[in-house]
DNA sequence: CTAAAACCTGACGTTGACGTCAGAGGCAAG
DNA sequence: CTTGCCTCTGACGTCAACGTCAGGTTTTAG
């Protein structure tokens, strides 16, 4: 497929393909007049993409992960990398839950606030 | 405190703090010479911004969020805002346990690969 | 064959949260 | 009063992941 579908189908811009292609994050045949044209396998590979950078990954990272997570070929560097990574997300999410909860207890307080009336009024000017 | 020491004293940079105060979510008595003087409670203060901002929002949306958030106060208006953001957060606490999952997977079968050697090697060139 | 739609390669613009540098001024110690 | 550290206000630099625009080419529909 060119590179329209391809961004239809993943929901991603065209922009954002040539630029993943720069960042040797995807490749795509060329046609005799240099069009880009994918398989069918593009479409995951980029929704492959798209989680990685969820999960706070760079596009270096990435890229110096992909033959890891496509082929499951590893070193121990990479092995390692991968590990380091994983932890730094784990801490990303245990962030996320304090700041969460932090919210929670903010909403819960000026719920209370609002029904019990203090200080929430500001009419009468 | 000056802004050295509460620097220090929260691991933030001095230009992150002064930045701070531009977006309008920090305040400081001056001294006649012009100086930023603040009181104990900055402390808590900023690592109060700094857990919003881990939480992902906005200089923006934390100072519209702080009245809320330090007083107690609240619109209904705010506290709609309040739980937008909640949720939001939320979501990113769910796509982030994807994204883990998915990297546990690649990580245990790149192990299983470099065990049983399986396209591992790329010697004798 | 022709026009429209899709695609191409640069290359500059954007946004957020600061980093960094320059030049000038404040402040406690000796 | 001077030294030296801290602080001040601009103001430009940075980085990532694209957005957007210009000018030109390829592909497809009729």
């Amino acid at each position: 497929m060119r590179i329209g579908e391809l961004a239809a189908r993943t929901g991603v811009s065209v922009r954002a393909l040539r630029y993943y292609e720069e960042q040797n994050l995807l490749s795509a045949e060329r046609t005799p007049g240099g069009q880009r044209h994918y398989p069918e396998s593009a479409v995951d590979r980029v929704q492959l993409i798209r989680q990685l950078y969820a999960a706070g990954l760079s596009s270096r990272t990435i890229v110096e992960l992909m033959p890891c997570v496509i082929d499951g070929r590893a070193t121990p560097a990479l092995l390692k990398r991968l590990t380091a990574e994983r932890e730094h997300v784990d801490q990303r999410i245990t962030d996320l839950t304090h700041a969460r909860d932090r919210l929670d207890s903010v909403i819960t307080a000026a719920t209370g606030n609002m029904l019990t009336g203090a200080s929430c009024r500001q009419e009468t000017t």
